[in-house]
DNA sequence: TCGGACAATGTTATGATATAACATTTAAAA
DNA sequence: TTTTAAATGTTATATCATAACATTGTCCGA
């Protein structure tokens, strides 16, 4: 799946400044959201496109994964992996957490196989109240 | 999750036209591809917006799904259900097939429990070949 | 039957997300 | 160095989705 083998010394100006934007944010940012921001203006990039690309690049990488209920990105929080991940979103806050599947990835292709299904890629988003917000609406 | 005593007669005939494109199609259509088709036209729905609340009011149904990752809406191949569904998405030929994600939903919840996460919905979707695309595959 | 309430629709405009096309520059190999 | 591939810059455009507001249709109780 994702190249765990990068060397993160290796990535370009534009993907380290969109990759320490993604991490300072701690959360999933759009790629305007990323556009935006004083420092990617500061290195220069101006264009959407040339968010992409960074983006695409990254997520190549493993560094960082798209959201897609979201259309937005978020660094990885657990440093390229090899497993599908699964993504906890606060419909609060709008942070994520990203959580392992290594023994739910295998229950799922399981049953794509069982329809002759070959699985190349597994993605799973759950929305909710992360623990901060679930435990903030339980005190009003 | 959704509305399972739903009684498809009330449907609008806005509705009634968007669910039968989908149920016609066989697979995800997006919203525009929705108002380019000629029984859509005829119905006299002209606007993006005609489509969208349309399509809105069958996913509160559970007659419609949003696969995420396509930006597009596929007719619930099993009638209204009350638990998680997942998506195989064949990116040979664009059809989606819906499996039922009953016993592996607890193991995802949980795993979002762990976190004291509280989930409000599960969404998974897989990419791959459905079984006509990797049986042409492997024949070349 | 009337009339209020609410859902659905029509219409126009705009916002938000993502890519095409092509020229240029940079970095890595050979 | 020559060659090749990857990344970047720039402009324009494609694609997906909603805002705002006026109007119409439907249901249900008075
Ligand atoms: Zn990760
Ligand atoms: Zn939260
Ligand atoms: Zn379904
Ligand atoms: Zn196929």
């Amino acid at each position: 799946m994702a190249d765990v083998d990068a060397d993160p010394k290796k990535l370009t100006r534009n993907q380290q400044a969109v990759l320490a934007a993604l991490k300072g944010a701690g959360r999933p940012l759009t790629a305007y959201d990323v556009l935006g921001l004083p420092a990617i203006r500061k290195a220069g990039m101006k264009a959407p496109l040339t968010i992409y690309r960074a983006l695409d690049k990254l997520i190549a990488l493993g560094l960082v994964h798209r959201i897609e209920s979201l259309n937005a990105f978020v660094h990885c929080g657990h440093g390229p992996h090899d497993h599908a991940a699964g993504f906890l979103i606060c419909t609060d806050c709008g942070r994520t957490l990203e959580v392992h599947l290594e023994s739910c990835e295998n229950h799922l292709a399981g049953r794509a196989r069982d329809q002759g299904f070959a699985v190349d890629d597994v993605r799973v988003e759950m929305t909710g109240r992360c623990p901060d917000c679930a435990g903030r609406a339980a005190v009003p």
